[in-house]
DNA sequence: GCGGACTGCTTACCT
DNA sequence: ACAGGTAAGCAGTCCGCG
């Protein structure tokens, strides 16, 4: 079967190309269609417009205003000329892409198998997702016409997809170590090697022979080494292995790898037909094959948080790898130059099996989740795996309105029918108010359970009819239909595309995905299949609200979202209410969640039962804790589960930027807290902590430290250096200070500092002054223990505080004394 | 000229 | 280019004092 994986627009037959993957021969096949025209459409006749082929009269659906709209559908000679026509006023639907119009307007199911029949190629029905289909349907009452986008996501989310043959690509540069980094545009330096890791389990490395470079043991994790003594021929050779696998991967392609090998082959005079690799804006393409860039993947913020659980936390090779399968690069204390081929090869063929097995572990989890977010949002591959959340939204909604034959109105259009915002936000500079947090009674509980609504958001959409076209509709007769204390209003005539949409995906995760995801009695390929479901889904939905509140979003319409939140509130503040006036102990709640001491089972009851009623919203336990720490501050306490897992949120200790000394600590206490069942064992749990604090703060007042680098605060450095205006933070001084020395520091890279002190004149007298340094550059007499212990302070009194531990007193009191005995 | 109070910036977290 | 709400620490500024 042929999967599409993949659609251009291509300039020298003005027209389609696809790329599809053939699952038999494992290779890719190119379909073309040089008929489709692009056009836009117009409010009048227009007469003049370079490069129109023809016009036709059409009728749509103009949603905004609820009415059908005569408009002119113009067809144009070429992309490029459509754009000349975006600023004639009164025009519509004249950005929408080549290809992406070629998909809505064709039905192109994109990660879908088709067969070729002729010259066409048509979709490949299975018999067996079909069944499923159909079973999955009759779980939900719907008209006819909500059933179909039932149909259409499902089939999306149930048709199998193969195990698709790729291999990474990753390559070495000659580097003297004086830390400049190569630029790929100028590919001054040679390429040493390149490394192929396949998941047919070939391992090939293509060694430049360097003169002088002893030729020792090679490693035996490579099947095939290759040595080159000339570095064009090794190019040569590495763009034919670049032909023969139908998806290549990297970490970073975009950036580096594939752009330095373009630029290196045009320099030793290969023929730019030669090279398969096309260098765009920020982007390498690959002429006959695929290429997937799992740095733009990873970095996907919706993908990081809602998929990984933020797992990761600064999206490089090294992190990535150790965070999701515990294999991190290899660590290099000389550079590239004076490793041996062993060396070269060993260290580039793991940066290769990394790349790789981040997406064959867990049963191919991140290819599949690459291609299920594909399907959904009906992009090429190489856009949806490196798009945002926003762009797949704004792609599926673009494909319904072409699908139901709607006008795809201009942002400018919702934003001045629908205005803007009418609440305040809490924080300054945000559009409107959002969720609610209460406020957390601070101390131990024992006993708590976690309550929360599924799929909040989602759910407020498509139970009150949000969408850019109802929210503030023109119908006089809906203006009464308001919920919660905003003053707009939703539509009641019609319901909104954004309700059917989100809200089918909400339905289907909850009432099939959800359970399936965790059904042992599957086929285990099933099973795990529908765990990629489940969690595609989830990405979208945690996102599909807050891309309504987006201004970049195209079908931005601020109070829709801003509706959302105010139901929300609405919902979960009527929800504590309703607790307390049931009588129970409502100690905590943020968003969609309510914290409850101890609950009566019967009073508990009727509470879920009320709630079901009055929002029909599937409210639920989510998680019981045996106790609960709420330090008493929003958003900052731990729970310890029944089974002894210790759920830490927003503490100090688990920040990333949290020395390694303090962090390690921080880890300990969790595992005496988990042990505790009742106030005896918390009694205990306290000193042993107690004790543990006192060790932390005497090897750091004794400056006992065996290494530095315990020490380090890791902060990311959000920008570059120069971009920071308003002020100069720690770390952007002390990447100031590698910079000078001329370590690679750009933006998005982590940086790990010491605080650190330093005497300066001040008259007569010396004045002692706050100060930071590299981790590379500090010294352990400069480090600035004072800081230290108050940070150590600060981190734990988050969690001391409610047990009602004094820091001073019972965790330093003892040490004070402990250290004046031994002296 | 000094130092505390205050604001704003930045990062990392929560839902 | 999803959203807003919160904690924490630091940079820089304001302001009263004298």
């Amino acid at each position: 079967m042929l999967y599409v994986l993949s659609a251009t627009y291509d300039a020298t037959i003005n027209g389609l190309a696809l790329k599809l993957y053939n699952d038999e021969t494992e290779k890719i096949e190119e379909w073309i269609d040089g008929k489709y025209r692009a056009y836009f459409l117009s409010k009048d006749e227009l007469t003049g417009i370079k490069g129109m082929i023809k016009s036709e009269q059409i009728i749509k659906y103009d949603a905004l205003h609820d009415k059908n709209v005569s408009l002119w559908k113009n067809y144009m000679e070429n992309p490029a000329l459509i754009k000349t026509t975006q600023e004639i006023p009164d025009t519509w639907e004249n950005h929408i892409k080549f290809f992406l119009g070629y998909i809505y307007d064709n039905n192109i199911k994109m990660g879908m198998p088709y067969v070729r029949q002729g010259a066409e190629i048509v979709f490949k029905e299975n018999e067996e997702a079909k069944k499923r289909i159909f079973e999955i349907l009759g779980k939900f009452k719907l008209t006819e016409e909500d059933k179909e986008i039932y149909r259409i996501w499902a089939e999306l989310l149930e048709y199998p997809a193969p195990d698709f043959k790729r291999a990474s690509l990753d390559i070495e540069v000659w580097n003297d170590g004086k830390n400049k980094i190569p630029v790929p545009q100028q590919a001054l330096n040679p390429v040493i090697a390149v490394c192929f890791v396949s998941n047919r389990g070939e391992k090939v490395a293509l060694l430049l022979i360097q003169e002088g470079k002893v030729f020792d043991e090679i490693p035996d994790n490579i099947d095939r080494i290759e040595f080159f003594t000339s570095e064009k021929t090794l190019l040569e050779r590495t763009c034919q292995l670049i032909n023969e696998c139908p998806l290549i991967l990297t970490f970073n392609g975009d950036e580096f790898d594939l752009p330095y090998l373009f630029f290196r082959g045009l320099r030793l005079g290969i023929d730019e037909e030669k090279i398969p690799i096309e260098v765009r804006n920020n982007v390498a393409m690959l002429t006959n094959s695929i290429h997937i860039d799992l740095h733009k993947f990873f970095f996907i913020k919706a993908m990081k948080t809602y998929a990984f659980a933020n797992k990761y936390k600064d999206v490089s090779l090294n992190d990535v790898g150790k965070a999701l399968i515990n294999k991190g690069k290899i660590e290099l204390n000389k550079p590239f130059n004076d490793l041996t081929y062993y060396e070269l090869s060993n260290y580039c063929m793991r940066d290769g099996e990394i790349t790789l097995e981040l997406t064959t572990y867990d049963n191919d989890l991140v290819m599949n989740l690459i291609i299920m977010v594909q399907r959904i949002s009906r992009l090429p591959i190489e856009n949806a795996s490196r798009k945002n959340v926003g762009s797949w939204i704004k792609n599926f909604m673009t494909f319904e309105h072409r699908r139901r034959n709607y006008l795809i109105p201009s942002p400018a259009e919702i934003k001045s029918m629908k205005g803007g915002t009418v609440s305040s936000a809490l924080i300054k500079g945000k559009k409107y108010k959002g969720a609610i947090v209460f406020e957390p009674k601070g101390g131990v509980h024992f006993m708590v359970l976690v309550l929360d609504f599924a799929s909040l958001y989602p759910s407020i959409i498509k139970n009150y009819n949000i969408g850019y076209a109802t929210v503030n509709c023109p119908h006089e007769e809906c203006k009464s239909n308001k919920v919660g204390e905003l003053s707009h209003w939703m539509c009641t005539k019609v319901k909104s595309m954004e309700s059917v949409l989100i809200g089918s995906l909400k339905d289907l995760r909850v009432s099939w995905y959800k359970k399936k995801a965790k059904d042992k009695e599957l086929p285990k390929a099933l099973m795990n299949w529908y765990k990629v479901a489940e969690q595609s889904v989830k990405v979208i939905m945690n996102a599909s609200y807050g891309v309504f509140g987006d201004e970049n979003f195209v079908f931005y319409c601020p109070p829709s979202a801003e509706e959302v939140a105010a139901i929300a509130r609405f919902i979960t503040g009527s929800t504590a209410n309703k607790a307390i006036e049931l009588g129970l102990e409502v100690i905590y709640g943020d968003t969609d969640s309510i914290f409850i001491k101890n609950p009566d089972s019967e009073k508990l009851k009727l509470l879920i039962q009320w709630t079901q009623e009055k929002f029909g919203i599937e409210f639920e336990v989510d998680k019981r804790y045996r106790y609960a720490c709420l330090s008493g501050r929003k958003k900052n306490y731990f729970g310890v589960k029944e089974d002894g897992d210790v759920d830490v949120k927003g503490l100090t200790g688990k920040k990333k930027q949290t020395p390694p000394i303090i962090k390690r600590a921080f880890e300990k206490s969790k595992e005496i807290l988990s042990a505790v069942h009742n106030e005896e064992e918390m009694e205990k749990a306290k000193k042993g902590i107690a004790t543990l604090l006192r060790t932390v703060y005497l090897t750091l007042k004794r400056r006992e430290w065996t290494d530095i680098k315990d020490l380090e605060f890791n902060v990311t450095m959000s920008k570059e250096v120069d971009e920071y205006e308003k002020n100069v933070p720690q770390h952007v001084r002390a990447a100031k200070m590698l910079a000078e020395r001329g370590y690679p520091i750009g933006a998005n890279t982590n940086i790990s500092f010491i605080k650190t002190f330093r005497y300066e004149k001040d008259g007569k007298n010396m004045k002692k002054i706050d100060d930071i340094k590299p981790v590379e550059l500090a010294k352990k007499e400069e480090v600035n223990v004072e800081k230290y212990l108050k940070y150590l302070k600060s981190t734990f009194e988050q969690i001391l505080d409610p047990m009602e531990v004094n820091f001073d007193e019972e965790v330093l009191g003892i040490a004070i004394l402990d250290s004046w005995i031994q002296k």
